[in-house]
DNA sequence: ATCGTCATTTGT
DNA sequence: CAAATGACGATC
């Protein structure tokens, strides 16, 4: 623009517009707004400007940026043509900062805060509720417990929108299913009376634990079928994709298509909005998932369920890394709505639950614990190799071989749990058991794929591809290697053979089956991807126990038990001729508590141990992910609480000759109660982070799994 | 991304 | 001393 332009156009433009809206607070004006007023808005209009709604024309909008210093709502106005698109929890698009983006509009009401003029709303995307405000309160609470924002945790919570699937017509509310007749609830203490609780709609908290070789997917569709039939909602979420499976298959049976669906990953956008619609219409009453349901918008929510809560399937990887049971207790306690906590084995977390008061314990009766578990046989360093040939080249003790010959000869299969797919995957010292590390970058040693073509090759390095052909141990000097871990498919090959004639089934990452028939066979699998048997296995071999208690982790022997009893009960009972052989020494409390089916006696030991370490859920901690100097700066700016503690930082990963690495990781920890403190002191600092925008990453966890 | 605000530099 | 430029922070 020159300078003889006889005006500025900052001249013009300002004073009328303050003329226009004389007080900026008056700027949504109401209803009621004078003729002189409306006179104006049409002059306005005629000049290409729009006219606000004529009622509650302020719209609280929440704008998918992910900046934490702008995670909060923002007003604006809707214009006239969008006053009745413009409905409480729509998506919109609006101008944010010169740009589109995407939104969604909270409340409507009359008055702002703002002090300046208010922008109009750019266009309705579509008038589906999609976001109600229970919703929305969640998805609020949520973020505020994890110390993230509000677009994060909505991203979780509602799919992309498919707009041909709206456009369907939304299924009338199905039947109400009638309530059935529990009795299998009797076999659990407390379970009567559990299970009249939720018949009656009062709120009961119950941390299960089911008896072995207990059809547990029937058990969870009665608990849900007697709150459907009083016609409240049920929300139930699994680890994975074969539990949804069986869960949705009892549910059927007790209730009916029409009033059951299950949410999970991988279904494609257009079925996957097309059954959260369906639940968000209140179409259907009870809700299947794995660990995205958890947010499930199921009208009237009465009963929430979490089966396994133990399995790390059960947080999301996503920022701010919710976990299932958390968001579960949450939503049950502001529903006043009831929460089972379940699984054959039992968390520290679920213990705590116990502990505090706030939920009841429903475990099995003794005699039918007696009734119901196999027995089980630990065994050590130190035992018989059994004498047949083929197995005495497996290593496999004799307990475990002749309890395997025996439910062989009984006609039952035989499950074999391997804590690791793969063949052969970490190598040690044959002599002392130090693990081989590659001379050259000290990465680990491993037998590279299989050897069906019977050629043997040299181990090499896992990180840098190394062969190394003359291994001599560091520690002792030794060149013999012997494998830490046998994997699923080289003990498939090593069983095989020792007991010639059996087919052979593996069950893993590669392929999971569901179920085997009740016939001789041997079942290799890894953890989780245990199929059911039909009429239970005859026995199952524990492998390789010390691999999986003997991780650097803090919930190693917590994981080893629930692994363990996962596989257990789908075993018989011993008043069936049921066995367990587990790899392991007696004396271990992981050993006790499988021996003696005890999962709440090792949660006890657990949770005794968090207690002491000071570790979660006693205490609340938080894990900061990133280079040294972020990580550093983090710390620094953060405003812990008075019971404010700093553990670390540490290197993570690779480290140099100095003891430095690329990222760091500490720890926060803070009293229980102060849980709240943290979560906020940690947003504040991310926020601070966000406009100040650090380009270095990093990556805040609460109560992360991982914590040593 | 884009706008406004405020401090700093530049042009008489 | 006013106008032009630039850094910064908020973003309705």
């Amino acid at each position: 623009m020159s300078s003889s332009e006889p005006t500025p156009l900052w001249d013009i433009v300002v004073p009328p517009r303050a003329q226009t809206e004389p007080e900026p607070k008056a700027a949504p004006a109401k209803a009621t707004a004078s003729k002189a007023k409306r006179a104006k808005s049409a002059a306005a209009e005629r000049r290409g400007a729009q006219l606000p709604a004529p009622e509650n024309p302020v719209a609280k909008i929440v704008v998918d940026i992910p900046l934490t210093h702008l995670d909060r709502t923002f007003d604006y106005q809707i214009p006239e043509k969008l006053h009745e698109a413009a409905v409480p929890g729509c998506r919109v698009r609006v101008r944010f900062a010169g740009q589109l983006v995407d939104g969604f509009l909270l409340e409507r009401t009359d008055t702002t805060e703002y002090e300046r003029k208010l922008a109009f709303i750019e266009r309705v995307t579509s008038s589906e509720p999609v976001l109600p405000a229970p919703l929305h309160a969640l998805c609020r609470s949520v973020a505020d417990r994890y110390g993230g924002t509000l677009t994060d945790v909505l991203r979780l919570a509602i799919p992309p929108r498919h707009a041909k699937v709206e456009a369907e017509p939304a299924a009338l509310p199905s039947a109400q299913p009638l309530r059935p007749d529990v009795t299998s609830w009797s076999r659990y203490q407390a379970g009567p009376a559990f299970i009249e609780t939720l018949g009656a709609g009062r709120p009961a908290h119950a941390v299960w634990q089911a008896l072995p070789g207990e059809d547990w997917p029937a058990r969870l569709a009665e608990a849900a079928a007697v709150v459907a039939s009083a016609g409240r909602g049920v929300v139930i979420v699994v680890p994975d994709h074969r539990d949804l499976a069986r869960m949705h298959a009892a549910c059927l049976e007790l209730m009916g298509e029409e009033a059951v669906t299950s949410l999970i990953a991988g279904l494609g956008p257009a079925e996957r909005y097309r059954r959260w619609l369906a639940v968000l219409r209140g179409s259907v009453r009870v809700v299947l998932g794995t660990r995205a349901a958890m947010f499930a918008p199921v009208a009237d929510p009465g009963l929430f369920v979490v089966w396994d809560d133990g399995d790390d399937l059960h947080l999301d990887p996503h920022a701010p890394y919710p976990h299932v049971r958390d968001v579960l207790m949450d939503r049950a306690h502001t529903a006043k709505a009831s929460l089972v906590v379940a699984g054959f084995a039992r968390t520290a977390e679920a213990q705590f639950l116990v502990e505090s008061g706030w939920a009841q314990t429903v475990v099995g009766e003794r005699a039918e614990l007696r009734a119901s578990a196999p027995r089980v046989t630990p065994v050590g360093e130190d035992f018989d190799v059994a004498r047949d040939e083929a197995a005495k080249a497996a290593r496999l003790p004799s307990v475990a071989f002749e309890a395997a010959r025996q439910a062989l000869a009984n006609g039952a299969p035989v499950l074999v749990q391997v804590p690791r797919r793969g063949y052969v995957p970490g190598l040690a010292c044959g002599n002392c058991r130090t693990p081989a590390h590659c001379r050259r970058c000290a990465g680990p040693l491993a037998l590279p794929g299989g050897s069906e073509d019977g050629v043997a090759r040299p181990p090499s390095c896992r990180w840098c591809g190394v062969p190394d052909t003359g291994f001599r141990c560091a520690a002792c000097g030794s060149p013999r290697l012997r494998a830490v871990i046998v994997g699923a498919k080289r003990t498939a090959e090593e069983l095989g053979r020792a007991f010639s004639g059996v087919p052979v089934r593996t069950s893993g990452a590669t392929e999971v089956l569901a179920s085997v028939p009740g016939k001789p066979a041997l079942v290799v699998c890894t953890p989780g991807a245990e199929p059911v048997a039909e009429g239970g296995y005859g026995a199952a071999l524990l492998l390789d126990g010390w691999a999986l208690l003997g991780r650097p982790d803090l919930r190693a022997g917590e994981e080893t038990v629930r692994r363990w009893m996962a596989a257990a009960a789908l075993v018989r009972p011993s008043t069936s001729g049921g066995r367990v052989v587990v790899g392991a020494e007696a004396g271990l409390s992981a050993v006790q508590a499988l021996v003696r089916w005890d999962p709440v006696w090792h949660a006890g030991l657990e949770l005794a141990e968090r207690r002491e370490l000071g570790f979660p859920p006693v205490m609340r901690m938080a894990s900061i992910e990133g280079s040294p100097a972020a990580v550093a700066a983090v710390l620094d700016d953060l405003a812990l609480p008075a019971s404010g503690e700093i553990l670390g930082p540490v290197p993570l990963g690779e480290v140099d000759e100095d003891g430095r690495s690329e990222r760091e990781r500490a720890l926060v920890r803070v009293a229980r109660t102060d849980g709240k403190a943290l979560a906020a002191a940690i947003h504040a600092a991310s926020a601070r982070r966000d406009a100040r925008k650090e380009p270095e990453p990093i990556r805040v966890q609460l109560d992360p799994l991982e914590l040593i």
